[in-house]
RNA sequence: GGUGGCGUAGUUCAGUUGGUUAGAAUGCCGGCCUGUCACGCCGGAGGUCGCGAGUUCGAGUCUCGUCGUCACCGCCA
């Protein structure tokens, strides 16, 4: 036994124990003859005292600790003569009798302390010295507590947590795989799981009926902050059930967590349809947190001689409250802003709401204050608001308006990190047209069902099929996404050739799942949520990492253990392996 | 693949129009200090200005390239 109590239990009533504490030095305190010394861990920290009386042995000792040792002390607890109320042992501490040194410290890079000195990339490589933080832990003390909170509210439903393996078989579909050589199987490779779709789709073949699974999925595209090459889903699939089953019982799994973990109560639950997310946010993820919603006034513009307008597919609007007072430094800025190649825009057309009911715009010369009062009619801007205008093809312009939407939330404090506002975005379309390889591509994945009354446009316009196919959006963040899935077999290989595969393709990358539908296929349907982006978004956090124990940076890459990395010759020679990387030119 | 920001002491940053010996805070080391808790006071050490080329009498500062890192676009069924 190391020791009797941890750093963050003894209080006042422990006077005159004689405890043993081990832990870090957070600090040392020297006052000449006396000297303190924060003992930290992961449950607090406790002060020691030292004094002259202080035998010489211990004395030595404590000259020599710096930051980070790990010590152990024995001593009486004893009540301070002066009382430190920010700490929850501050009304005690520890005269030490006996100290040892249990392992050194060299000096950290940076300071272990809830404002650390320390930048991300420094923090980086020493991740477990970043670990050591409170606010890194309570991130994952957080997660852990919310997958405790899946589990208990997923087991309570019956549903059965079943692993999946994590060496499976690439298929062409969807994201680039990640692959790992087979040794025995020469020149072949298993693909690490972009998620476990059609393993949980057997376990309902197999009569499961309620699966799910807090399970690492892998994919290799370019990352971001909420992206990581692995992270974890809260995955799940439930048989004989329809899309509104699913919901519901989803719906009722976040409920509990935002209760459970959080103590807030979602009441609201809104469902919302593609299409009008689509117009209203210009994103499928749309922030439902402020209004400020996106208008079409392309009818009431044209026709004023404005060759910009006039020449425009699509013309919409935003209002900004309380914006009519910006300076032309800030229009400016916001113009330059939204002509960034990310948002696309070609300029930006304002309209000063002013508070004497006149309007003041970019665009007088063509638009009399009539004019300028229908548009504000239509954005439901009113005096002292400011309409943004962006004008264009009507998709980009819908993104552009969005992201103009989501940036003047921002810089309006409309986004409020302790505010959540969940949804359900449904009726997505099955497939998306893909302009380079000219082909549809499913806008899920190929096993997701059609909407019945859409089965008879397949042919006829393929791109205009909805599905049974649905999203949780909190905060503007795609917290989950999942759908009711084919389990005809006829349908599903009518899918096969929507999405270009012969019969032969769709036999070699998806034989096992078809053959298995032969066997009496259960109606199903399932979801996954992003555990990561969850766990972030309840932690008030913007970027995943944070709440990921090791994560990887922006190029996939572990600056700790310094991975990926190359290997031997002779690991590439036993995997039946020849590189060819392309060299640098200069 | 693309766009942009950043890179100066262990760390976080400042560094003017290109001009003498590159600064601050913090951390670190030494000294003093018996009630501190971001202890205080005094002193000290610490720099390949990411790397490479170029412009210039002269580059931390300007140009180009490159590497690292972050954010975003493409990409992510």
């Amino acid at each position: 036994m190391y020791r009797t109590h941890t750093c963050g239990e003894l209080r006042l009533e422990n006077q005159g124990n004689e405890v043993t504490l081990a832990g870090w030095v957070q600090r040392k305190r020297e006052l000449g003859g006396m000297t303190f010394v924060d003992l930290r861990d992961r449950y607090g920290i406790t002060q020691l005292v030292f004094d002259e009386n202080s035998s010489d042995a211990i004395t030595s000792q404590l000259k020599k600790l710096g930051r980070e040792f790990v010590i152990q002390a024995t001593g009486l607890v004893r009540e301070r003569s002066s009382k430190n109320k920010n700490i929850a042992t501050g009304e005690i501490e520890i005269d030490v009798k006996e100290l040892k040194v249990l392992s050194p410290s060299v000096v950290p890079p940076f300071t272990i302390e809830d404002e650390s000195d320390g930048g991300d990339d420094i923090r980086m490589k020493y991740r477990y010295l970043d670990l050591r933080r409170t606010p890194v832990r309570e991130n994952l003390i957080l997660r852990a507590q919310m997958a405790h909170a899946v589990r208990s509210y997923l087991n309570e439903q019956d549903f059965i947590e079943t692993e999946t393996p994590v060496l499976i078989k690439s298929t062409p579909e969807g994201a680039r795989d990640f692959v790992v050589p087979s040794r025995m199987n020469e020149g072949e490779f298993y693909a690490l799981p972009q998620s476990p779709q059609q393993f949980k789709q057997l376990l309902m073949v197999a009569g499961f009926d309620r699966y799910y699974q807090i399970v690492k999925c892998f994919r290799d595209e370019d990352l971001r902050a909420d992206r990581q090459p692995e992270f974890t889903q809260i995955d799940c699939e439930m048989a004989f059930v329809e899309q509104e089953d699913v919901l519901s019982t989803f719906e009722g799994l976040t409920k509990y967590l935002f209760k459970a973990v959080k103590n807030v109560e979602i009441t609201d639950f809104p469902r919302m349809p593609y299409s009008e997310a689509i117009a209203n946010y210009g994103s499928d993820k749309p922030d439902t947190r402020f209004e400020m919603l996106i208008k079409d006034i392309s009818e009431v513009v044209k026709g004023k001689d404005f060759k910009v307008f006039d020449d425009a597919e699509f013309i919409g609007a935003i209002s900004a409250e309380g914006c009519a007072n910006y300076t032309r430094k800030q229009l400016d800025a916001l113009t330059n802003w939204v002509k960034r190649p990310q948002v696309g825009a070609k300029g930006l057309v304002y309209v000063k709401c002013n508070e004497d009911g006149s309007y003041k715009s970019s665009v007088d010369k063509f638009y009399s204050q009539e004019d300028l009062q229908q548009w504000a009619s239509i954005c439901n801007a009113k005096a002292g608001d400011l309409i943004l205008v962006l004008s264009g093809d009507k998709s980009a312009m819908l993104y552009a308006l969005g992201a103009l939407r989501l940036e003047m939330g921002k810089q309006l404090g409309l986004m409020d990190k302790n505010t959540f506002k969940p949804l359900w975005v449904v009726d997505f379309p099955l497939l998306e047209w893909d302009e380079e390889s000219q082909r549809h591509y499913a806008m899920h994945h190929p096993f997701t069902s059609p909407k019945a009354e859409d089965i008879h446009l397949l042919d006829s316009e393929p791109g205009n099929v909805r599905a049974n196919a649905y999203d949780l959006v909190i905060n503007g963040v795609e917290i989950g996404g999942g759908s009711v899935r084919i389990f005809d077999s006829e349908l599903q290989a009518k899918m096969f050739s929507l999405l270009g595969f012969t019969k032969e393709e769709a036999e070699a990358q998806f034989g096992f799942l078809m053959n298995a539908f032969k066997y009496g296929a259960p109606p199903h349907a399932g979801i996954a949520f992003g555990f990561d982006r969850l766990v972030s978004l309840f932690a008030g956090l913007d970027s995943i990492r944070d709440v990921i124990a090791f994560p990887k940076n922006n190029a996939g890459r572990d600056v700790m253990i310094d991975s990926p990395s190359p290997i031997a010759i002779e690991q590439l020679d036993e995997l039946s392996l020849k590189l060819n990387v392309k060299p640098q030119d200069n």
